[in-house]
DNA sequence: AATCGTATGATTGTATACAATAATACGTAG
DNA sequence: CTACGTATTATTGTATACAATCATACGATT
């Protein structure tokens, strides 16, 4: 029932040009090429091995995704995100995570739903003990799972590319310890909104939830390291 | 003010690569190739004109858009829309739509504004004619004001691919006469929410229109000419 | 007759060669 | 010294050549 791969499917990680893509697009999220950073095919061509060929493939792709911009007969450069646009797709998200779990309600299975409790109560543990890097796998997992199981694959391909997308940005914020506990408080209520059946609420909870991580995180001003103006 | 091109930014029409992508694209829409139909490199390399490297990243891009699958050493298949893709499609614009029509309460300039009350009457001008062209061409305006004035370039990408996709079904719809005038009705609501700075009115309004366009399409049938089950 | 294996052809994957465009540097004219 | 124009170089855009893979057909073997 429901649960099919979330991961890719296009871009099978196997293939050179699978290979490629993601690796640039790893590097771009990772932050190693920096924002408005010119991306030369050549290069990242030798430093993977390959051709202009696949790298020039994988551009076309990474433009669409909106990582970088392409100018006909000039370069790649890497996009610079504003703060308006983290603000918007967290908007964004926080309606769609609110249509995923009020679909995966409908959907969840016993063993997703099984995992879930799991992922809250261990969650908490870490939570306690201050393991980061638990938490924030735990974190994605959480969310990993109401993608699979709102039984979209429309849904879940568009949530996924946000929260990868996110991650730029996400990455600085999980560090920031306080927000751990909290954040889980508030997927334990979900995970039993879902398990009540309670679609309305769930989906409540979970708009909500983006919202107030977005909340967190302007608080925090963790993301003051982006443009504040559109780049140019 | 909150304004930019909607259109397109990414793939320019006027280089070589943006014509290959988007006549490619439009073929698909169009139901020029049809489900499941493969898509040969040289080919469509030859009847445009060029070679296989433009065709390729132009496949490239159309596969991450999800109008074509790309299976590794073997091709490029057109996807099938099954009917639940259809119906997750609405439901996620259905949200979508209203975020769009809440920030547009907040930005929508005078000249957005007025153009948005010219479209309600001049459509409602070409409904008691039986104007179908023009009510399609009118109805495709209204939300294109909307991504505009919504001042999110994130929001904007979104709908517009969203919108254009569904154009493959909805180019059936429009021909049914019926709904034209109601769904008219329903944008004059919404800009009147828009004019009175109501945006929840707003949200809600817009949201509903996509859901009762839906169910009109429903209710009359009109996709089922799209795979019932998943394609293989 | 059925099945397996091999050979052949077609198609995609990748690399390279060539063309077009843009950026830079340099030299000359004012 | 500045400004303009030209030459040079670097980089992207496109086409083609070659390699790898897959599908098909045919024939041999059981």
């Amino acid at each position: 029932m429901g649960s099919y791969d979330v991961k890719q499917e296009v871009n099978d990680k196997y293939s050179l040009r699978g290979r490629v893509f993601n690796k640039i697009r790893e590097d771009i999220l990772s932050g190693k090429y920096k924002e408005h950073e010119e991306l030369r095919e050549v290069a990242i061509g030798e430093e993977l091995g390959v051709s202009r060929t696949p790298v020039r493939e994988a551009f076309r792709q990474l433009e669409l995704e909106g990582l970088i911009q392409i100018v006909p007969n000039k370069g790649a450069y890497v996009t610079g995100i504003t703060a308006k646009d983290v603000e918007d797709i967290y908007m964004i998200r926080s309606k769609l995570e609110g249509l995923c779990a009020r679909w995966a309600t409908d959907h969840i299975t016993e063993e997703q739903l099984e995992e879930l409790e799991e992922n809250v109560y261990l969650a908490d543990f870490h939570a306690q003990k201050g393991h980061l890097d638990q938490m924030a796998e735990l974190d994605n997992r959480f969310h990993q799972i109401l993608y699979e199981s709102c039984d979209s694959k429309q849904l879940a391909r568009l949530l996924v590319d946000f929260h990868e997308y996110v991650l730029r940005v996400r990455r600085k914020t999980l560090s920031n310890g306080g927000r751990g506990k909290v954040s889980n408080d508030e997927h334990r209520q979900i995970m039993e909104a879902i398990k009540a059946k309670d679609k309305d609420r769930a989906e409540i909870l979970a708009h909500e939830h983006i919202v107030n991580a977005y909340d967190n995180m302007v608080k925090n001003g963790l993301y003051e390291i982006y443009d504040k103006a559109e780049p140019e």
